[in-house]
DNA sequence: ACCCTCATGCAACTCAGTTGCAAAAGTGTT
DNA sequence: AACACTTTTGCAACTGAGTTGCATGAGGGT
């Protein structure tokens, strides 16, 4: 994804592109993976931290980024290329690599579906896998 | 289970069953759920916050209980009736409901299995479901 | 009763994340 | 270009969940 895809990608969805903004989506495009607010702060030293979670909360409202399960503690924030304006979803698996801390997208694999006992309503399903990522083996 | 069950199984892990630890451990039978630390310190006002952020760590240590993801953020404690001294394996999957904040048991549901791609080595799996509860449609 | 170890309760602390607010940067109008 | 107006930014102060330090207290063994 190229940079001017970003500030098209935001536009469709009513942000405007500033440079703390781009700076921000660029880092979910460069990694490739779901960052925490922390994880985002270490990369963009440049960038104060207040900015940072008024943009996630944004991009959030914004349906740009959806939040999944940290699977330490947490939360993780994940950019969503399919995600309309009113719903999320872009439902692969997760691995969580308890060595080095990061979350890694699965994104051949779709979430195995299950049938909920009767009274349950789903809206979303998160499906993570905790243990070492090929790096930390 | 009985209270002397929950003794038993305290002194099965090595934790000696103080008062506090025992109304701890009934919280969550009781409860059938996992819990959050907050919600432990809701149910019981007598008990201080630090005796319970020890206690569910002792717990974790000695695998009594182990943590999963919240659906919201933070973790909860699920007490584990199978776990060995070196190995939680519990693999039901979880019911997140958005508007009353509570994890549910969906014992009977087994989480189905997926084929990680080469060089993931998995540890432990977590279904997180989130949606509505029978109580909350 | 004595000693020793472990558990407890309170207060102080930590750290991530959020909020208040004034300065700065944009945006549009005349 | 100057103006008024809105939005974003950066700093500092705040918040709240969870943890830690430490003195007291309870339990267990001799």
């Amino acid at each position: 994804m190229q940079e001017t895809d970003i500030i098209d990608l935001m536009m469709h969805h009513g942000v405007k592109p500033t440079a703390n903004r781009i700076l921000i989506a660029n880092a979910f495009v460069k990694e490739h993976r779901p960052l925490s607010m922390s994880e985002i702060e270490v990369q963009l030293e440049s960038v104060d931290k207040s900015v940072i979670s008024r943009t996630l909360s944004l991009f959030r409202e914004r349906h740009l980024v959806h939040i999944l399960p940290d699977g330490g503690d947490g939360v993780r924030y994940e950019l969503c290329h399919r995600c309309s304006d009113d719903h999320d979803d872009d439902a692969h698996i997760h691995f969580y690599c308890s060595r080095c801390g990061k979350t890694f997208c699965l994104e051949d694999i779709p979430i195995p579906e299950v049938t909920l006992p009767q009274g349950y309503q789903e809206e979303s399903v998160n499906y993570m896998v905790t243990g070492l990522c090929p790096d930390c083996r």
